[in-house]
RNA sequence: GGUCGGUUGGCCGAGCGGUUAGGCAGAGGUCUGCAAAACCUCGUACAGCGGUUCAAAUCCGCUACCGACCUCCA
């Protein structure tokens, strides 16, 4: 196996990585917070690890992929100065019952991970599911020292941990003094001995809808806690990979590594991974409304799927999306914009439709060795070499246009197969397609070639295409251009090639 | 205010010391009955200023602008 190499959020270096037991991968994701529809931003964090996930399980890895759902404890606001839980605002909105927000908003999620071709996890858990889990870890770190019990809620001790380990901060990049000497006069810390301390079990009110026993009376876990939870509990207390967005570096994932490092003593993770953001009008697309302009400049995935935002000029599906977040690297920003998804839109047809051209390629076994031959190969093993670093996957793409041109000139006759090995156009179909299918996790959506059967759709072009064969074949213009022109209103497109008529169903 | 990151051609985006991706749009050409598609050619972009270097978009410094985190967000 040829060594990949991961950014680590943790070192801030590119890392050769190495799995805690060889051959084996322990994945872990933040997953949504179930109080809401997903907004493309958070789309977009999951199709990159998702990326993260197929390229390693393509290397041969055995992937365990662990995401969670959260459904309860993540606060609006600060615990211990009475700060909303998100899931009972939206369970009072809507008069539903917290487990129903839950299940309506997984659903919905669930719903847009397929449309986004993002594959299942392995294991899902919730946090409701894992109560009893977290009330052990709770009681660990009190064990440890490294909490303590205030009137029914327990909080971290952030600054006990931090004078004794030297792991606090070193994710985020920040100084406990700083923290501690800026936010001295500016926030309530309530009953908390220190701002920096934070909630890992929070007393429940007589009002609070979510509410499990437990030694300290009731209550619901903090939020952080569930991760550390359920990551230990599936993929142990060392693994290999955590991701996340970069929002939540700190406090989350901060706050993460102390609780573990506090329960049982050891750093939790190998590699961190941190997706960077959806921008949406130069801004971060966030579900929380702009303070000064009241707005949301989150598009819904729906919203794009119809065209249905002032913002878009039409309709794009699912796939063109995908494509367009494949086209920058997790670790920038990117800025959606109908322009860019315009060429999106554009690339990814032309992607597809090469991929159809290749596979229609044949060899005739009789070979002119040729410098085509090697630059063919030398794209494909850069390919490789491109998701090996970081997972490159803009590079990699640009590795696969190179090899839309040379397979359009095949085809064209520019460029005579020949020059190229029966093994290397073998390879490059393989390629090609575990590139588009299996690593990119693209879906093909073109409907194409007259080559299908059975299709009433393929069918019916056939016969329109050979009627306007016949016409053109007797040079009546009128009538070939009239068939041509009609089919392209209804988002038809004719191509005439040198080996005959071919059509695409335009977007 | 603190911490961190960004500023690449018309747009989106790679690159992160020398060989100057890719997509889209644009210009010219080939092909075509005409188009479209495809193919060929073209555009010399790296916020500004200074420095290091034989060599900088890439390293260092300063300035400007933008953003993220420091409350909840992927």
């Amino acid at each position: 196996m040829k060594p990949l190499y991961i950014y680590n959020s943790l070192t801030k270096k590119k890392e050769e990585f190495k799995p805690v037991n060889p051959d084996f991968v322990g994945l872990y994701v933040c997953g949504p917070t179930v109080y809401n529809d997903v907004h493309l931003g958070n789309c977009r964090s999951f199709t990159s690890f998702d990326v993260v996930y197929r390229y390693l399980m393509y290397k041969g890895y055995n992937v365990r992929y662990v995401r969670n759902i959260t459904d309860a404890g993540h606060l609006v606001g600060d615990a211990d100065i009475g700060a909303e839980d998100k899931m009972a605002k939206t369970a009072k909105a809507l008069k539903l019952e917290p487990m129903e927000v839950a299940h309506k908003y997984t659903v919905g999620f669930h719903e847009m991970m397929q449309k986004f071709n993002n594959l299942p996890p392995s294991i899902e858990p919730r946090a409701t599911g894992h109560i009893t889990e977290q009330i052990k870890m709770v009681q660990d770190i009190l064990a440890n020292g490294y909490a303590y019990e205030v009137d029914g809620s327990i909080y971290f001790d952030t600054v006990k941990f931090a004078q004794e380990k030297d792991v606090y901060g070193q994710l985020s990049g920040r100084k406990l003094d700083d923290m501690l000497a800026e936010s001295r006069e500016l926030k309530n810390q309530g009953e908390k001995r220190n701002p920096a301390d934070f909630a890992i079990w929070i007393k429940a009110e007589d009002n609070t809808l979510q509410k499990w026993d437990s030694p300290w009376g009731e209550g619901f876990p903090g939020w952080h806690l569930e991760c550390s939870v359920m990551s230990t509990k599936y993929l142990g207390s060392e693994f290999d990979i955590h991701g996340g967005g970069e929002d939540l570096k700190f406090p989350h994932h901060e706050n993460e590594i102390a609780q573990n490092c506090g329960a049982c003593g050891t750093v939790p993770v190998k590699y961190w991974m941190h997706a960077d953001m959806l921008l949406g009008n130069g801004r971060k697309m966030s579900k929380t409304p702009d303070p000064i302009t009241g707005k949301s400049n989150s598009v819904m995935p729906e919203e794009l799927f119809s065209g249905n935002n002032e913002m878009l000029s039409k309709a794009f599906s699912p796939m063109v999306v995908r494509f367009f977040m494949l086209q920058a690297h997790y670790r920038s920003t990117l800025d959606l914009s109908d322009n860019a998804l315009l060429a999106a839109e554009k690339g990814y047809m032309r992607l597809m439709e090469a991929y159809h051209t290749l596979q229609s390629l044949a060899h005739e076994k009789k070979t002119n060795p040729n410098d085509e031959d090697q630059q063919i190969n030398e794209a494909l093993n850069n390919a490789i070499l491109d998701m090996d670093d970081d997972f490159n996957t803009p590079k990699a793409l640009s590795r696969l246009f190179t090899l839309v041109n040379k397979i359009n000139s095949f085809k064209s006759g520019h460029l005579d197969i020949h020059s190229i090995s029966e093994e290397t156009l073998e390879r490059m179909k393989k390629l090609f397609h575990d590139f588009i299918f299996v690593i990119f996790g693209l879906l093909d959506e073109t409907q194409t070639s007259s080559s299908g059967s059975g299709d009433t759709l393929n069918g019916l072009m056939d016969l329109i295409l050979d009627i306007r064969k016949e016409s053109r074949v007797k040079k009546d213009w009128t009538t070939s251009d009239l068939i041509r022109d009609k089919l392209k209103e209804l988002s038809i497109q004719v191509k005439d090639g040198k080996e005959g008529t071919t059509w695409m169903v335009d977007k």
